[in-house]
DNA sequence: TCTGGGGTCCTAGGACCC
DNA sequence: TCTGGGGTCCTAGGACCC
């Protein structure tokens, strides 16, 4: 029987953020890497040598012996400069597959039904790829899309045995050749159905496969039997080419320390979930607000409050407004803060809106946060402001300006950030 | 000292209505 | 005093993804 021609495809980048962070500094090639998340917290992103030194996603970089620390390089995260890596990517996608759905910043699902060869292009796509962006990437394909996800997985394990690496590193998945993928990593089982399945005696891929879908549908739910499915070779979703909607945007961080005046911060969050809200042409009709004391020290506060806008807005002032009698109805007077956030929900497209005869947006103040958008998009973001969010949210290196002032008590310090190489004109690669 | 951030979907249960 | 079915809407919690 021959096998079924692969539908999908999955491309996605090996350790994305530390390859990015190699692209702009060669002296991390081969040598134990590390990117750190919001304030050099908990390890995010690790080259192969760094997890054979035992490093693991989410271990607090503090907690890492300090005799393994000195032989890992550590980076913090730099978005901007993954996020523009990644929109080249795609770029380059699109000109060899006629469909691309961006999937995450560091995937893409891509339309390989009816190429000749699909594996072939498949090849080229990650020649391209590595060369004229220089990230190294693995290919999964299969007749959906779950099936390609577990073919990339597979093309991984593979192109680490193998000694010339890149000849190994696409993989077509079939529901016959995935026993060697623990159910684990199948895409759509997490931890906690991960350890249900395996004691049920499904420890792989193709067990899952080979379950009834009526029995995994009533003791795990339809999204789980969907996936069965998929593994099958049933295809039950297509390529998302059209990003749907946004329901809600969420701006939260946890502070570089414990603060007792959180104000500053939620008010830089709150001003740049509009700038987001208003990017994606969006309007929102709630905010909510939340608090928490620092776990780690054994204070389980929390505090969360919403409260409906007067009508769907997209104007920074008035999130603004809404967000100073939230914050003050939550403040407890003496407690510390270690993390907060700010959320716009029920959100609509801000040009189909129904009008309220007596609460309606006013469209000259809309305008002037158009203004606003663009300033920012010109000179950097937090250029110009309202009121004490001047800035965008985020850390500061040592040594910034900004840093001491009062709006920066809860910016963490990053101690290893790299420069914004293609997306700041000051901090362009410097070649002597 | 230092402990990530931003999403979606599904389901169960309660409130409320007829 | 106890007893009913069926429908909708909302919310909270749990699962998953990167």
């Amino acid at each position: 029987m021959s096998e079924a021609a692969p539908r999908f495809g999955l491309i996605d980048g090996n350790t994305f953020y530390v390859s990015c962070e190699r692209v702009f500094d060669p002296s991390l090639r081969d040598v134990p890497t590390v990117v750190l998340g919001n304030g050099d917290g908990c390890c995010i992103a690790l080259s192969p040598e760094a997890k054979a030194l035992g490093l693991r996603i989410g271990t607090p970089i503090f907690q890492v012996p300090k005799v393994i620390r000195e032989q890992v390089q550590v980076r913090s995260a730099n978005f901007a400069l993954y996020g523009d890596l990644s929109a080249r990517i795609v770029t380059l996608l699109r000109d060899l597959f006629p469909r691309v759905e961006i999937y995450s910043i560091d995937e893409n699902f891509v339309d390989v039904e009816g190429l000749p060869n699909p594996l072939a292009v498949c090849l080229e796509a990650r020649r391209r790829i590595l060369q004229w962006v220089g990230i190294p990437c693995c290919v999964g394909l299969g007749t959906t899309r779950t099936l390609a996800k577990a073919g990339n997985k597979l093309a991984k394990v593979q192109s680490k045995r193998a000694v010339r690496a890149g000849a190994l590193a696409v993989f077509h998945a079939t529901s016959a050749n995935i026993d060697q993928l623990p159910v684990e990593d199948v895409w759509g089982v997490g931890h906690r159905y991960a350890a249900r399945l395996q004691q049920e005696g499904v420890r792989t891929a193709a067990d899952l496969a080979a379950r009834p879908a009526e029995s995994i549908r009533d003791r795990y739910g339809v999204v789980l039997a969907r996936t069965q499915q998929e593994l099958c070779g049933i295809a039950c979703g297509d390529l998302e080419l059209e990003e749907p909607d946004r329901q809600q945007i969420v701006v939260s961080r946890s502070f570089g320390r414990d603060v007792t005046d959180p104000s500053d911060a939620l008010t830089t969050f709150a001003t740049v979930a509009c700038e987001k809200l208003r990017h994606r042409g969006l309007a929102a009709s709630a905010v909510w607000v939340w608090l928490d004391g620092n776990p780690h020290k054994g204070d389980g506060f929390h505090a969360s409050r919403a409260v409906p806008l007067p009508h769907p807005s997209c104007d920074t002032r008035e999130v603004l407004h809404a967000l100073r009698s939230l914050t003050k109805a939550i403040l407890r007077p003496g407690q510390y803060y270690k993390r907060g956030g700010v959320g716009l929900a029920d959100l609509v497209r801000a040009d189909t809106r129904q009008a309220d005869l007596f609460s309606q947006p006013d469209p000259r103040r809309e305008r002037g946060m158009a203004v606003l958008d663009a300033i920012n998009a010109k000179f950097g973001r937090g250029a110009v402001g309202l009121g004490a969010a001047g800035w965008a949210v985020g850390g500061v290196r040592p040594g910034d300006r900004r840093h001491g002032s009062r709006d920066s008590q809860w910016r963490p310090i990053l101690k290893a950030l790299s420069p914004a190489y293609t997306t700041k004109w000051n901090e362009l690669l410097r070649v002597r």
